[in-house]
DNA sequence: CGGTTTTGACCAGCGC
DNA sequence: GCGCTGGTCAAAACCG
């Protein structure tokens, strides 16, 4: 009932600036590739050209396979936006940021502390006992949030997501939307919401990584947009020998998959998992300059600071 | 007719 | 121990 009533103590959070900050140290790396490793890891890629995969022990998800590097991926986030510096923390979080103009930092994080994990039906009486539990708990993935400006809630990355759930989140008139890919055997989930501050922001965390390739997608970075019109990019993907999977024995040979970069994207965030509260999602934005010709109608824009948490 | 969205209810983790 | 919040499921409604 009610959801946003009362604002929680997490006041501070995003109605501060347009800025977060991390919480933890992050090491700053400036563009040598990690952030685009952790991209690659989650099947983002950036660059169709893997020249340089040399990553043998991948530690980013280290969950249960080992995730395929492709490197250069700062490169490709440099052409499509401006991708500046990236900062990791011990855990392996990853966060990029462009501008360094941000008005300022407002210690923020998402407070997600909570596992989500299950929670879903109860066998009850009413509603037909088949919840299905399986596993006692479930695995949190890494998450990858998007932040881009956009009036659309729901930006089109190439792939298809079903709607399973939307609530209300506290400190933020705008609601949550959850989604799922509409893959059988895609364990993928995608969370929107609106920034509460800044309406024109759309957050967009990613949760898992998909097993097969993303049908078509509109146009953003491609490394070779001069043909990328028809099939081409899915020809031109990348070498088989950077796409792994996250799953142990599935080698997919082309992912072509790209976040969802609308018109103009603010940051983005990563987030393994939530040992400590102060795990969560972390955005940096600001745009600077920028100007906002073309209008955003879900497709791949300008990435102006991602950040990535991955552990 | 199928798929998707909508909406309410419910669960599990965490906080207090 | 109770309450809160986020997260999920599932039935119905909606849409092509
Ligand atoms: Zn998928």
């Amino acid at each position: 009932m009610d959801d946003n009533d009362k604002v929680d103590p997490i006041a501070g959070g995003f109605s501060s600036d347009s800025t977060w900050t991390f919480p933890g140290d992050y090491t700053f790396f400036g563009t040598d590739g990690r952030e685009t490793a952790v991209l690659n890891d989650f099947g983002w890629n950036f660059n169709p050209l893997p020249p340089v995969l040399d990553r043998s022990g991948s530690d980013a998800v280290g969950s249960s396979a080992s995730l395929p590097e492709v490197g250069a991926g700062a490169a490709a986030a440099a052409v499509a936006g401006e991708v500046r510096s990236g900062s990791v923390d011990e855990a392996g979080d990853v966060s990029m940021s462009s501008n360094p103009v941000v008005s300022s930092s407002s210690s923020e994080d998402r407070v997600e502390s909570s596992t989500a994990v299950s929670g879903g039906k109860p066998p009850s009486s009413d509603r037909v006992g088949k919840v299905k539990r399986k596993g006692p708990k479930r695995i949190r993935q890494p998450r990858f949030a998007f932040m881009t400006k956009s009036e659309i809630d729901h930006l089109e990355d190439g792939y298809r997501w079903r709607k399973y759930g939307q609530k209300a989140v506290k400190n933020s008139p705008f609601p949550r939307s959850y989604y799922r890919c509409t893959n059988n055997k895609c364990t993928v989930k995608k969370r929107v919401e609106r920034s509460s501050e800044d309406p024109t922001t759309v957050i967009t965390t990613y949760e898992g990584q998909h097993c097969h390739h993303s049908i078509g997608f509109p146009r953003g970075l491609v490394p070779y947009h001069d043909q990328l019109q028809g099939a081409s990019y899915a020809t031109r993907q990348l070498p088989p020998n950077l796409l792994t999977l996250m799953n142990p024995g599935v080698n997919i040979n082309n992912n072509y998959s790209r976040p969802p970069f609308h018109d103009h994207m603010i940051g983005s965030s990563l987030q393994p998992q939530p040992s400590n509260a102060l795990i969560g999602d972390h955005h940096l934005a600001q745009p600077s300059s920028s100007q906002d010709s073309h209008k955003d109608q879900g497709l791949l824009g300008d990435i102006v600071s991602p950040t990535m948490r991955n552990q």
